[in-house]
Parts: C-alpha cells; sequence; structure tokens
DNA sequence: ATTATTGGTCAACATAACTGACATAAATTG
DNA sequence: CAATTTATGTCAGTTATGTTGACCAATAAT
C-alpha cells in the first residue's frame, strides 16, 4: 500500500512535468511567432507566406516539391502564396538546369530583405532566451526538441546537418 | 582585419545556431500537433476544440473571460468551438456562484475521456524526449522556453506556479 | 441609479488549410 | 519510340479558425 502510494505520487508528479512541458511548449510557439505575424499583416501577408521566405531563404533554389515536403501542406495551399509572392516580388521563379520540370525558388533583393528583417526578430527573442540560460541549456533545448520530433524527420535533420 | 574576420566567423556561426533554434521548434511543434490532430480529426474536431478542451481540463471551473485570455482568441471565435463541444457533450457550463455572470467551464466524463486520451498521446512524446535526454537537458529545454515566453506571460506563469 | 463587467448573438469577412479533377511539360522506363 | 511517371500548375468548391463591428441581457460595482 506504502509502494503504491509512493508509485502514484510518482507519475502525478511526472504528469504534472509532462503538462508544463506542453504548455510551455504552446505558449513559447505562441509568443515567439505572434511579433513577426504583425509585421507581416502591415505588409498584408501572413505566417504561410513567412514560411515560404525563411525556408527559400534557407535553401536557395528550392524546388517547389521539397519545399511542399518541408511545409506539408498541398501544392493548392503553396499555389496561392506563392503566387503572390512572385506576384510582389520577394521570391523568383527559375527553371531547373537538370530537370527542367523545376521551378526553383530564390529570394529577391525585396525578399532577401524581408527575411532579413523578420528572422533578426525571431533570432533576438532567441538570443535572448539562450544568454539568460547559457550554453548548457541551450544544448537540453536543442536536444529535447529533436527528441520530439518524428523518427524521420530527425534522421533527415541530422543528415542533412 | 584579422579581428573583424572573427567577430564576422562569430556572428556567423551564432545565426546558424539562432536559425537551428527556429527551425527546430517549428519542426518539434508541427510533429507534436500532429498525432493529436488526427485523432481529433476522426471526432470531427479541430485543434481549437483541443486547445479548450485541454485548459478546461486544466483549470475545472474556468470563467470563460479566463479561457479567452489563456487562447488569445475573440469570444466569437471561442463560441463557436465552445457552443459545439457543449453540444456534444465534452464540456458542461455551470452558473458562478460568487459572481452569477460567469459560466464557469468543466470536462464532462466524456470530456475528460478524450482529455486524458489526448494529453496522453502528447505525454508519451513528452516523456519519450525526457526520457532520452535526462533531467538537465529538460531543466535547460524549459528554461529556453521559459525564456522565450513574453515579459507578461513569463511572469504570470512564475506566479501560478 | 448609473456604469462596468461577463457573456452571448448575428452578420460579414479573411486566411490558410483541404479535396478532387484535370492539364502540361519533361524525364524515365520498358 | 511509346508509355508511364514526375514536377508543377490550375480551376472549383469546402472547411476550420480566426477577425471586426454592432448589439443585447444579466449582474456587479460605484
Amino acid at each position: 500500500m506504502a509502494q503504491k502510494q509512493t508509485v502514484q505520487k510518482g507519475l502525478f508528479l511526472r504528469k504534472q512535468e509532462l503538462r508544463k512541458g506542453i504548455e510551455l511548449l504552446f505558449f513559447a510557439y505562441r509568443d515567439f511567432t505572434d511579433e513577426a505575424d504583425q509585421m507581416l499583416a502591415e505588409l498584408g501577408l501572413g505566417r504561410a507566406h513567412h514560411r515560404v521566405i525563411y525556408f527559400v531563404g534557407r535553401h536557395p533554389h528550392l524546388p517547389v516539391s521539397q519545399l511542399l515536403s518541408i511545409l506539408r501542406i498541398t501544392k493548392q495551399s503553396l499555389s496561392r502564396v506563392l503566387t503572390h509572392l512572385v506576384d510582389e516580388g520577394y521570391i523568383l521563379q527559375t527553371q531547373g538546369e537538370r530537370d527542367k520540370r523545376q521551378r526553383l525558388l530564390s529570394l529577391t533583393e525585396k525578399g532577401a530583405a524581408l527575411e532579413a528583417k523578420l528572422t533578426d526578430l525571431q533570432c533576438r527573442r532567441f538570443a535572448r532566451a539562450y544568454n539568460e540560460r547559457g550554453a548548457d541549456a541551450v544544448d537540453g533545448f536543442q536536444q529535447v526538441l529533436t527528441s520530439l520530433l518524428n523518427e524521420d524527420v530527425r534522421s533527415e535533420l541530422e543528415r542533412d546537418g
């Protein structure tokens, strides 16, 4: 009986700890995205545009198919956002050399400027947090986030660096 | 010149490190929510319903106003979701005792069962990650997430526990 | 008695996702 | 070379989740 009590208390505490993680992730993600969302709203853009700009910035000459698999949305969904970004001059499409069907995506100067502005904003938040907590905490943070990923994503990420 | 080079390299590495954080947070959040989303979809519910069920489960007898400030959405937006959850028997509204205008929200048995099922799913993912990385990493994870929060949210959270 | 708070409703609209069907051009394969 | 697959795009309709704005009722607070 005393044994069972201890176990249950242990489980209870563990559950609380795990819920704390869930909530921190929810609130942190919410606050993290909020600043950039506001900046985007002033330009008539949304979070979907941001994600495209971010990953195209990160991987110049990214084919559409790869962007789709990163974002995990349908091509119809991406299409609207991408068309808008191209029309507004944030993103440039060039034909693939090896495979001429591909449309490789890159940022224009205007796109790169916006990407830098948004990424700087979010990096500042991360830099503040990282500085506040130090290298060991950052390491733990990255480790746990990595372990939260789906297995396939995780190995993909480890492969690419 | 050598000095400038070093500084620039330092800044470059730091930027990469910060971008890594941004991306890990994005992918982890995406994968984290995905499993529960699928389970919800089978019941004709969405992520918005989940959030309501989660926080009502966490804070029984929660007044609507508090739920609104947790979720940071408009009452019109909450209304649709909440009405549906009440109609479907997941959530119970009771009149506040001290303040009779308040409608205090609680989970029904059906609601509690669903909440448990969803939270268990997400807790399992966290438990896996926490076990993989150990207590120090978990500590760093929580610390950094806390530092990513907006200041006001942070002090609120520290006040409540 | 007046004002503020809590909660709700109706209506219209925006964004970002979805499905399904179909089209085109280029690459790959038998 | 013909057939198939792949990469990308488009048209049309739907759903989920958010937004504004206007307005109402009950209750609490001054």
